[in-house]
RNA sequence: GCGUCUGUAGCUCAGUUGGAUAGAGCAUCCGCCUUCUAAGCGGACGGUCACUGGUUCGAAUCCAGUCAGACGCACCA
């Protein structure tokens, strides 16, 4: 039980013994510390409908409270009621910490399965900065789903079946340099299909010749098939390589190819149940008459008004589309897979194509808590769109490759003791950590404009900030002469800097839960940061080393617990520390 | 045209869902290494929360309207 669940159960005995019914209680950390630790303002919500004076009700919760040995508590402003945690509390609170694996953290996600469809590059493309945030948001929330309690399947949808085929394979067949494939596969893929792409908007000709190629495949064509099929082997092992870099893991990839068998037999049931029917040649999934327009993702207002937007799962020519797939999947992962929930890490521009799926699948009886955990934009320098065909955007690996040599040039700078292998894998942890912070330190919904200085920025709010004060902690303990064992230190809280430390080590297990209320791993990055200053602030004021027993046995083990949250902090961000940086 | 998202300090962004005097980082300025790593710490400067109304004890947050930007709206993914 974190210190917050424990007021807020007392608080909520007061409330019925004042009100004779049961109110849920409603405690956050409070706006500033001036206030206190932790503010309610049930008094002020209860005494609106009870139209009673907030400041009497209060007075009377607090006359009912019993916190006696936790937290002393007084009414302040219009009628909140303030909680000021003790010392002694949150002493005792940290010793308890130490000895639990699970740092406070509760598991809400015990008992649900929940897939996690994140990343889902195209093959034959090569990852950019666009991709960044679905990959690295998508890992981290596994992380933490995982941690609190879920059973993840972490499934990487790769785009492996597009139209980019017909492309691919035409310059494949007539432009692929074999010397260059072997040497960077994905970019000779790249090199070929831009080529092919320019030549087919110029040429009619050409763009029938890889319509065809398309179709042949799509026909089952061996030698099309056999082409295809090394392709995606290239791409995958080229992907595999940036996701390694990037400590990225998949249960799963089961890319649109894996759907292809089901897509006629799909298309065929919908047909037959009336979920969907034919218009102007294609095959659609249009709007329930009997509910409003308004609130139905397959009618939109146009110019001369309501109108349908169907899904379309069959083209006029008999092909199938992104919706089909999408359909196809969720019936796997619920069927087969038994989940529970589904999240989909993909961009904002597609909340209209999962409205319209998730509407499908419902109609369609495959029910579960889907989720589009939909995320903002990365713009140009000229605020447009980033979009993958221009072709000019700044490739992932170049960002990854920068970020490593800007940190590999800060410890040389900064700590020159650090040599050889040790230095080149601290700016590996350091300059990819700075990389993933930057993203998911941000809301997920905001657009920005790529810049490099601030996405590889290394000191202020960024995880070098937070690896630092793991590295501070670390060499603390590569001094100490003999063993310590913080789970049997005494914690004693006296200047303000432990007090504060305390207190931020205590939140560790709130703040985890609200993350995936909404999906925002910035709640806990920011969270992180907290705790970093407040190590900081610690460490100028306080000596450890140099201090005397008991303050350095208490002092020792504070540090010991700061780590473990930072570590796990960190790790759930997919973040490593370094020792010395 | 309609819908979704966004608009907060010079810049980049938070703001735990309606709480108290709106917070960080960068930049600028002033201090702090003879003591556990200065990628740090302490302090200063910086705001009409796009605008106008409304709801109520109380609004950056909710509602309506206006302005600005991004994205989406039938056979691409």
């Amino acid at each position: 039980m974190t210190l917050l669940q424990d007021l807020e159960s007392r608080l909520a005995n007061a409330l019925r013994a004042v009100t004779g019914e049961s109110t849920a209680p409603n405690i956050v950390p409070a706006a500033d510390l001036r206030f206190g630790d932790y503010q309610s303002n049930s008094a002020m919500v209860l005494a609106k409908s009870r139209k009673t004076n907030p400041r009497a009700l209060a007075q009377e919760i607090l006359e009912r409270i019993e916190i006696e040995g936790l937290a002393t508590a007084k009414i302040d402003g219009p009628g909140f009621i303030n909680f000021t945690v003790l010392p002694e509390a949150y002493a005792a609170y940290a010793e308890k910490l130490i000895k639990d694996p699970r740092l406070g953290a509760p598991e809400p996600g015990k008992g649900k399965r929940v897939v996690v469809d994140f990343s889902a590059p195209n093959v034959a493309k090569p990852m950019h900065v666009g991709h960044i945030r679905s990959t690295i948001l998508g890992d981290s929330l596994c992380r933490i789903a995982r941690f609190l309690g879920y059973d993840v399947i972490a499934d990487n949808h790769i785009g492996d079946w597009g139209t980019q085929f017909g492309m691919i394979l035409h310059g494949w067949k007539t432009l692929l340099n074999h010397e260059a494939l072997h040497a960077d596969p994905i970019a000779e893929l790249v090199r070929v299909y831009r080529e092919v792409n320019a030549a087919a908007k110029a040429d009619p000709a050409i763009h029938e010749i890889c319509k065809n190629e398309l179709v042949k495949l799509q026909a089952g064509d061996e030698q099309n098939l056999k082409i295809w099929q090394q392709c995606i082997d290239v791409s995958k092992s080229g992907l595999q390589k940036i996701y390694d870099r990037l400590d990225v893991k998949f249960d799963h990839w089961l890319g649109e190819s894996f759907y292809n068998d089901m897509l006629p037999g799909l298309v065929d049931e919908f047909l037959e149940n009336g979920l969907a029917r034919e218009s102007d040649g294609a095959v659609c999934i249009f709007s329930d008459e009997s509910k409003g327009p308004d609130q139905d993702p397959f009618r939109v207002h146009k110019e001369d008004g309501w109108t349908d937007n169907p899904a379309i799962i069959r083209k006029a020519d008999g092909g199938f589309l992104y919706a089909t797939t999408d359909l196809a999947t969720i019936k796997y992962r619920i069927d087969e897979w038994n989940a529970d929930q589904v999240w989909y890490v993909v961009g904002v521009p597609q909340q209209l194509h999962f409205r319209q799926i998730f509407a499908a699948a419902e109609r369609w009886g495959k029910t579960g808590d889907f989720r589009h955990i939909a995320f903002g934009s990365i713009l140009g320098e000229d605020r447009k769109l980033m979009k993958t065909r221009s072709g000019d955007n700044v490739g992932l690996t170049d960002v990854l490759k920068e970020a490593v040599e800007r940190a590999a040039k800060v410890i040389a700078a900064k700590n020159p003791d650090l040599q050889g292998d040790e230095a080149v894998e601290v700016a590996e942890i350091v300059g990819i950590g700075a990389v993933k912070f930057a993203e998911l330190s941000q809301n997920r919904l905001t657009d920005y404009v790529f810049a490099w200085d601030r996405m590889l920025a290394l000191q202020g709010d960024t995880a070098p900030y937070l690896q630092y004060s793991n590295v501070r902690i670390r060499s603390i303990f590569r001094k100490l002469d003999a063993d310590f064992q913080a789970d049997l230190a005494k914690i004693i809280l006296g200047k303000p800097e432990e007090i504060h430390l305390a207190r931020l080590l205590a939140r560790f297990g709130e703040v985890l839960p609200l993350v995936l209320e909404d999906f925002r791993p910035n709640l806990l990055a920011n969270y992180l940061l907290e705790l970093a200053r407040a190590f900081h602030s610690f460490f100028e004021a306080c000596p450890v080393l140099k201090s005397e027993e008991p303050t350095r046995s208490s002092r020792l083990a504070l540090c010991e617990l700061t780590s473990h949250v930072l570590e796990k902090g960190l790790g759930l961000l997919g973040i490593r520390c370094p020792e010395r940086m």
